[in-house]
DNA sequence: GTCTTGAAAAATGTATTCACTTGATAGAGG
DNA sequence: CCTCTATCAAGTGAATACATTTTTCAAGAC
């Protein structure tokens, strides 16, 4: 079976990113497994892909390898790359490492100390939350809203970590198909009020200097946050509907 | 300046390893790292490369990506490869990280269970550290073979937790250059005592299925080895002889 | 003397071609 | 009818050729 081509999944071009093509090729890919279009176990073949893409092998096995370096790909001699499954277990320890390294984070962050810009960032990205959940309830588009906001914090005390292996293993960790705070949790309001407070008390813990606490705050707030995505998870399986819904969730942008 | 090419550091083909020559490339292009021989924010040539090595550009390249992948290499669109920078600060905060990651392994070997397998590698290292410990003293060769000891237990905790990605970014921690344990400290019998049993007490508290006393077991456990570290580095230090005797124990083996 | 400019060299990016491995299929033999 | 084997198709691995970019360096202008 010469398996059917035609999903038009990937775009011939998407010239997305600057650089070279490997690298756009390489964002395209990525796209492509993080969206769900290539299921998990599937085997990844270079002549299609290069076909589909408009470019030679090349960068095709270029930009494999870099996903398969980033975790998101297999990789076998001889036998090419294939996309990585990420069975519901790994998933939600995913959410258990998450937890520990950005606990490690926030504590070397409060180790360090924030510079002016930092802080900035912080406390705008916390002045925005506040806005924003003033109104006492969620409106169409406010869950997104919030989600370039608590990214926008977690980011800004990335950095202030200053550690850059840490920052690409926390990457990793967000990368992990359908893992992403971004991508699942946070649905109600409540929800969301609950964990700007823990935003405001990491900052606090961080700016008072006070490494453990800071760290313990922010486990605890990545932790709540894969409680919630398993006690959604199992509200989604008793509704019969569980792989429908979360192929949705998935894609909610 | 073109660089004197006449280097012999990196064997024409060193063969090591099955598979296809962009695998053995790879081992040794990172050997040549770890050990030192290409120092950090050096520019790595793929024509260079490939003729040190024997081949032709193509497995050259897919070596340096996977290395890149590593976290090894750093790359640069249209400029190619270059060592990456490990300045001690980053050094020893990746001994945090690895803490904080080992805990997670260790909390969750304990939550999983051990297989027999398991136990039975565990139990065997932990013997086998007993036997070495029971003299009283250390000789020749024997920090070596407790390295070995070492290894294997930590390693067979880290299955026991069952978790790819955390595996994966563990072994990223070790192969920071000149970080790992196994490069580094336990020089005295004393402290290879005490770490030993650490061991002990981790493996109980893993039998015990006491999953957040193996983590905090393990936390202190690694980041005792950051301290001692840290000691060795500042009485290394000063000696006034830092940068010639850090080179040296780098290459313990 | 310094800065700008441009051309040549060198290095990386991409495409193409050939080589080798793998896997499937069909046919012969039991 | 099953099994083993030979052959071929398909896919990956590696090498080479070509394109584009970066870097160097020297010549010329200010």
């Amino acid at each position: 079976m010469t398996d059917q081509s035609d999903r038009t999944l990937l775009e011939p071009a998407a010239g997305s990113r600057a650089g070279n093509r490997a690298l756009s090729v390489t964002d395209s890919i990525r796209e492509a497994i993080l969206g769900g279009s290539v299921s998990a176990g599937e085997r990844l073949n270079e002549v299609q892909l290069s076909k589909t893409l408009a470019v030679s092998r090349t960068p095709v096995r270029a930009a494999l390898q870099a996903l398969a370096g980033e975790g998101l790909l297999d990789y076998a001699p001889n036998r090419g790359f294939t996309v990585r499954d990420f069975p519901l277990p790994a998933i939600v320890d995913a959410y258990d490492i998450r937890a520990a390294l950005e606990g490690v984070a926030a504590r070397f962050a409060a180790e360090r100390g924030l510079g002016a810009e930092e802080k900035a960032l912080i406390e705008r990205s916390l002045a925005a939350g506040d806005r924003l959940l003033e109104r006492g309830s969620f409106e169409a588009g406010d869950l997104t809203t919030y989600r370039g906001i608590n990214g926008d914090f977690h980011d800004a005390l990335l950095a202030a970590a200053r550690n850059r292996m840490l920052g690409e293993m926390i990457r990793i960790c967000h990368h992990v198909p359908v893992s992403s705070s971004r991508n699942i949790v946070a649905f109600e309001y409540r929800d969301v009020r609950r964990r700007h407070d823990d935003h405001h008390r990491i900052y606090e813990a961080v700016i008072a200097q006070e490494p453990w606490r800071a760290e313990m705050l922010m486990r605890e707030h990545v932790s709540s946050i894969k409680a919630s995505l398993i006690r959604s998870l199992s509200q989604r399986q008793a509704d019969h509907r569980g792989a429908l819904q979360a192929a949705e969730v998935g894609k909610i942008a």
